[in-house]
DNA sequence: GAGAGCCACTTTCCATCGGGAAGTAGGCAC
DNA sequence: GTGCCTACTTCCCGATGGAAAGTGGCTCTC
């Protein structure tokens, strides 16, 4: 076990939880990823907010992550960081301050799911015509 | 307008949906797509539930697709279902047999999601070691 | 011809969840 | 003191998701 390789210990993980099982743990864990506000916080700490395209990946204070998503309420924006906090996905620093100031920074683990969170940003954006075109013919068949 | 080319007009669409703002068309999209069930049906119907690893993306029926996705209410299954047919990322075709049949397939819209679906259950499949561990050290702090 | 069964839903009821708004804490400035 | 600042926390209520039972169309059995 100790002189298993990264590769190895990562094949194994795969052959051992499976999301489509109702009790497996990554099934939870896929339901809390598998969020509106998750994706869009990973997308602000890993730097796609930036005006001119992605930029690096930056800590950010609580009041300035509230300002970008647009429409969160405070509760759900704390309630979703202390998660993915916990999770391991981000840090959070207090700085005495004051008054005091609140950081929160992608960690390497909540970078390698950014990648992915990205992606699903961008596809609701590059896609947005052709869903909404769908939506127009179904809406019509079915009237 | 119709001169212009496929990279153009996607380039234009990214500038033009920005799913941080609360009223762009992408948030609600973003909202939909972010959700457990979505991301377990795409893959479910791109071949991603074979035994021997991801196989070819395939039509699945309505019972099938229940009894994969355990746990899912029958209700959710087909509201879940429905949305997606309506966004067009999957086509439901009903065959006349007895009892009837339904079936469910990716469109290549949905193909396209499920890329990025996929590398979320593996995401989470691949990680969870790491998240327990996490939440381990954040329990015993906070304890 | 009265059940019984099958599939794909649909409906109903209830518990949980998310949003909006108001309240809290701790410290400095006036 | 009174106000103000950030970062929450609490409260209330409408919306959402899950469990379970009901529906409809057709066929097969007794």
């Amino acid at each position: 076990m100790t002189t298993m390789r990264a590769a190895q210990r990562q094949a194994q993980a795969k052959a051992e939880y499976n999301a489509f099982l109702a009790a497996c743990p990554s099934r939870q864990l896929l339901d809390r990823i598998s969020d509106k506000w998750v994706v869009l916080i990973l997308c602000a700490l890993g730097g796609d907010a930036a005006p001119q395209g992605p930029g690096a990946p930056r800590a950010m204070r609580y009041s300035e992550l509230a300002r970008l998503l647009a429409g969160v309420s405070q509760k759900m924006l704390t309630q979703t960081l202390r998660s993915l906090e916990r999770d391991g996905l981000l840090t959070r620093t207090v700085t005495p301050t004051v008054p005091v100031t609140v950081t929160y920074e992608l960690t390497d683990l909540g970078l390698s799911l950014h990648r992915t969170a990205r992606e699903i940003r961008y596809w609701a954006q590059a896609h947005m015509g052709e869903v909404l075109a769908h939506r127009d013919d179904y809406d019509a068949a079915t009237s």
